[in-house]
DNA sequence: GTGATAACGAGAATCATTCTCACCGCAATC
DNA sequence: GATTGCGGTGAGAATGATTCTCGTTATCAC
């Protein structure tokens, strides 16, 4: 889904398929995720919506649709921004983030061996386990050059 | 550390031992936090420091002394409350924390096992590690019952 | 003590995010 | 074809946590 080649229609049958409905502000926002490779906050994306296609599309409209889109699980939120939300297309399994903290490259971890740990502290402690985050950072090969 | 029953002395020394200049406010802030069993907020800290001893200190000044305070590894910062960060003194040992998303009681973890995972990931990806955070939610037995 | 330096307090400023509300588009109904 | 219902939208105001400013004050080495 990430390809930036993606049609119209793969981003309607895309939130179809998550229970949303399918206006033109949410398929720009969706199209303007899809060609960004890492990731983009709320402002980002409004003023590139809004020069790219002089589309007109108030900022609420974008918040509004991001966190609907948050909480049907077709984006990602990453808070490695310190004091703003960072939103990705990503892959539709679970997984995590590694950041690069100088040139913000995101890289989607799906390695095994995490949640083996992640179940055995639950139950450790006694915790019904609800959500977990875990955001890696560090420097990638190109920016330690 | 954690103990109520730290002397003003010990906040003193801690302080020190992390290169903090001692001020009364600073030392408000900690004796503050040590009575806190799981987390708090600048703004929660600052109310209550206000009302307790009805001590004058600014807002500005808690949240100067905590942002410094984690700076110099004194106090750990939460992030599980989306939109603002929650403040906790605790170990001295790098950790982990789990959250009840009911009742907020906060434990500290310090299971094995995960380093070793995180460093294959960043290992793999060939990144230079610098950070990383993970947060666990969960309900406690208590919240469960 | 004295002076240099760092910390404070109060209130203003910032800035991401959310709220308000009048208006619009679309679909089902008359 | 007009009407009505309703979720979605845009613009701007409001919110609220955090940071900044600046005149004042505490700290510390000498
Ligand atoms: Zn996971
Ligand atoms: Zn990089
Ligand atoms: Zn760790
Ligand atoms: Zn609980």
């Amino acid at each position: 889904m990430k390809p930036a080649q993606a049609t119209e229609q793969d981003f309607a049958d895309l939130l179809a398929r998550h229970d949303v409905q399918v206006t033109r502000q949410r398929l720009e926002v969706l199209r303007e995720l899809a060609v960004e490779p890492n990731d983009a906050t709320a402002q980002t994306l409004w003023k590139r919506l809004r020069e790219r296609s002089g589309a007109t599309i108030g900022l609420a409209t974008v918040y509004r649709t991001l966190s609907l889109l948050s909480e049907k699980r077709v984006v990602d939120t990453l808070a490695h921004n310190e004091g703003e939300l960072c939103y990705r297309l990503c892959g539709e399994t679970h997984h995590h983030h590694l950041v690069c903290a100088n040139c913000h490259r995101v890289i989607e971890i799906d390695e095994q061996g995490l949640s083996d740990w992640l179940e055995r502290v639950f139950a450790k402690h006694d915790f019904l386990a609800t959500a977990h985050t875990v955001e890696l950072t560090g420097l990638c090969s190109d920016c330690r050059k």
